[in-house]
DNA sequence: TTATAATATGAATACATGAACATATGAGTT
DNA sequence: AACTCATATGTTCATGTATTCATATTATAA
């Protein structure tokens, strides 16, 4: 009875959660929302990061480790150097619409 | 010159990168998401909120305070109790086509 | 006014998180 | 091989956060 009223709207199961939550909480913080925003421009090496976003070389790799996890961005190699894209068209998508509507309040 | 570099892509201004990571924390933690995936559907008072979701009635509050402070949610009092509902479209937009594809992977 | 129902708030706690430092790895160079 | 550059990783620390319990507020009913 009360278990049919629970279930009376369509409850979200426990991974699609997990994965909406995790998704969301990647574009929570600033270091990282500035590391997609400047990927979403250009393919960038670690050291580009760090310089243009003023970033501990370590932080940049231990935040693009985690947006890796998520598959939200990719890289390749070249050497000594490393390259990372952004790998998430619906996650970039959405990042820029927040941010556009964010600046036009 | 490092300064010209620095500025050559369009950089976010320190608001903006709030406004945006705040929208994304509130959207980060799985029982906000429960909370605002249950307002989609309908208006709720907090006791309804607690009871469907198996949640207590303190930490509903809570949450709610949150999301109202980013005016995600609002409410109206009718006696003792108060329902409350979303507040924000693009937000709920955001958050069911995140679920979306989520779902459909 | 007292009692009760619905909600909000404050404090405590356990846990997660972001940043920094030091150090390790790995690839190219000499 | 030793050296250097680019990046990754492990650890520590301070701060932030989610949840709970206890209690306060607010509105209605008796």
């Amino acid at each position: 009875m009360d278990q049919i009223r629970k279930e009376d709207y369509h409850s979200l199961d426990e991974e699609t959660l997990f994965i909406v939550s995790q998704t969301f909480k990647a574009l929570s913080d600033p270091t990282r929302i500035r590391i997609l925003h400047l990927l979403f421009e250009k393919e960038c090496s670690v050291t580009e990061i760090s310089d243009c976003l003023e970033l501990k070389q370590s932080n940049v790799s231990h935040q693009l480790r985690f947006l890796k996890n998520l598959r939200l961005v990719k890289y390749r190699r070249e050497g000594k150097t490393i390259y990372y894209s952004h790998d998430d068209e619906h996650v970039m998508k959405t990042l820029q619409q927040t941010i556009h509507h964010a600046l036009h309040e």
